[in-house]
DNA sequence: CCGTATCCAACAAGATACTG
DNA sequence: CAGTATCTTGTTGGATACGG
């Protein structure tokens, strides 16, 4: 595995102005990559789900905080918020296109860290028991 | 481009429990996903870098912020700490081949917010034209 | 140069109660 | 059912100053 090439070949795709101190993405990121973003966009990847659907699923949210980021994700075109006019009234989220091409990545990212727990569980306590007792 | 397919094939390579309210794998994606995470580890990916190198790569951040999470992905595994016994001393942080694997997806992510920012931005205008002037 | 310590401001987030 | 309003708390993060 030639590791220099392979580095700079993932580096290469970056944006240029990532690292910039007011690069416009970094509000994105904020809230997509928040505490909540990935796993609401991800428990929406199967299909449509009302709101209490959602906040069944996703185990320890609020309702406060599930509505606060379906709003924001709606404002930025990532999902859309459809109402049918019954009583009770029913709401249904959805990705849209941009939202699932999205949703792609923060799959890749969340299977990324479910199939590394063990190794990086592993690296925390060997650093914890060498080392210092921090934490 | 089979959508229905598509979704489900995503969606399977999710890990059972990333939505359990207490899954292990929360803290650890705090800590990456952080404001801070994703960009120091892309910036480890050219190759070893000094503090002082990221300090000044890495717009905005502070000191207190990089010490903060570089010690936390050094715990986990991700990155590697060299000091070099000269005077002044010079500390070298690197991806180890578990940061690396994970600094591919994470530059994923940062290169898909670079190309749809502009997508992204409409959004938000049109949304903030047509209906409520939230923030 | 490479951090740590301290203090402080801002915000994210939870609990609870309430409305259409 | 699908939220909003309000209040309170915990955490994050910045500024500054200091130490090895």
């Amino acid at each position: 595995m030639r590791v220099s090439e392979q580095s700079e070949d993932v580096f290469a795709r970056l944006p240029a102005g990532s690292f910039d101190k007011d690069c416009p993405t970094r509000p994105l990121m904020a809230q997509v990559t928040g505490r909540w973003g990935a796993l609401i966009i991800a428990a929406l990847v199967p299909g449509p789900v009302r709101f209490s659907g959602l906040h069944r699923q996703i185990g320890g949210i609020s309702q406060k905080m599930l509505s606060q980021y379906l709003k924001s994700l709606v404002r930025y075109g990532l999902v859309e918020r459809l109402v049918e006019p019954t009583v009770p009234p029913q709401v249904t989220y959805r990705l849209t296109p941009l939202g699932r091409s999205l949703a792609e990545q923060l799959c890749a990212l969340l299977g990324w860290f479910g199939a590394n727990t063990a190794e990086l569980e592993a690296a925390r306590q060997r650093h914890d028991a060498t080392d210092s007792p921090s934490r």
